[in-house]
DNA sequence: ATTAAAACTAAGTGATTTACGTAGGGATGT
DNA sequence: ACATCCCTACGTAAATCACTTAGTTTTAAT
């Protein structure tokens, strides 16, 4: 008999981590620990229990989840991580994977066996993706092809930073600047530096504009 | 002091109705009583403790959800029905509202406030939907001027005047207010106050939000 | 190992723009 | 005649913009 599967859940929102909570808890191999709303407390706890698996979100506030990734591969190599987001897009996905998570799984409609399959694979090391994740991952590496070729189609994209680019997806969600200030934990006038920043790299006579460059190269949804 | 309002949740995933279940208790004045996996059990429960308001999901084994908002309407009037969905469509929302639902959210983007916004409105007998769903409905409303088989008042509250139409497309172009104000020959406040009544009626929290509408509904261009 | 370049952070400050509540006048329809 | 809707507009408070400067950290290259 070997041990329980110990599952951490990150996640901001209160009743998803309560209500996943519920579910693994039926399952008689897993076990799961206190929850985090925020990368620190995740951090802290993964120090304290060790789990075998955590499942968490992206989208949190302060440093994304993509942090997180990072943070766990640097100092625990061994935990491995399941993410769980709402969004299916290759730019989630691809830093998830970047980062060193071992499975993605959509929110929307990933079942409760699905779930549990992605943990215990996870948990064995393994790698675990939704069919939807799988096609958009596919559909990256032959992307990643194709760009080697067209130079000026990634040198556009890539002029923008990383943190413009988190900056200019928070822009899409209708956060207002001291929202996205909040959000990342940093000061206004950083946000507006940022925002500044990206408006002049693409010449936006307004963040109208941004935005709809944003909703049109998918760094935004709708 | 009023009684609690009586809510009854009704969806087949164990998970979320424990979920909302825990989330609603936190409110003083929301009492949750047992939930429904099905319509049969929802029936007999509504019978049994007579609530004011039934969240219901609407895709669900054996009957759909809307044969249950039929049912309710039929038998018990005074019981207000409010939709909790992950479907956004024409077809879904449109039949609950024929069917006689009060309200209509999807599950994807609510948040714990404007659930419990959308439960004490219904609750007086108001209706409420969130802003994707208004948008659906005008849509709906726009096309069929006159439709004798639904409510008007929805339709009004969700439309927007043709001086409010050209004003938003005038903000997917990416003008400010003072260049719309400009361009309409009219003062700048008048544009303000236009747009304040566009963000009032769609219940939008930031210019972004109507913007993102406005592309969607192909009021302006992408 | 050291250095240069780039990225992230942040503040000052005056000008501009927006948010939001309130309100008058005209058309319409009942 | 009266309620209602629509377009118009203002005042004040709040938020954002535009530009500049600059310290700290990361990354890349020699």
């Amino acid at each position: 008999m070997k041990t329980r599967i110990k599952v951490l859940l990150v996640d901001d929102h209160q009743i998803i981590r309560d209500g996943l909570s519920n579910m693994l808890s039926e399952a008689g191999d897993i076990e799961v620990c206190e929850g985090a709303a925020d990368i620190t407390k995740a951090l802290e706890i993964i120090r304290k229990v060790d789990p075998d698996v955590v499942i968490t979100d992206l989208s949190m506030p302060g440093k994304s989840g993509i942090e997180l990734i990072r943070r766990i591969q640097e100092k625990h190599p061994g935990v491995h991580v399941l993410v769980l987001s709402m969004y299916v897009t290759e730019d989630y996905i691809f830093n998830s994977l970047k980062a060193g998570a071992k499975g993605y799984l959509p929110k929307q409609d990933t079942t409760k066996a699905e779930l549990l399959k992605a943990i215990r694979t996870v948990a064995r090391g393994e790698e675990f993706f939704s069919p939807a994740v799988a096609q958009v991952i596919s559909k990256l590496y032959s992307h990643s092809v194709k760009s080697t070729t067209t130079p000026e189609a990634i040198a556009r994209k890539a002029s923008l930073t990383s943190r413009e680019t988190e900056i200019l997806r928070l822009y899409t969600e209708g956060l207002s600047n001291m929202e996205i200030a909040d959000r990342l934990s940093i000061s206004i006038r950083t946000v507006e530096t940022h925002k500044n920043n990206i408006m002049q790299k693409y010449n936006f006579k307004s963040t109208v504009d941004m935005v709809k460059f944003a909703i049109r190269n998918n760094l935004g949804e709708a």
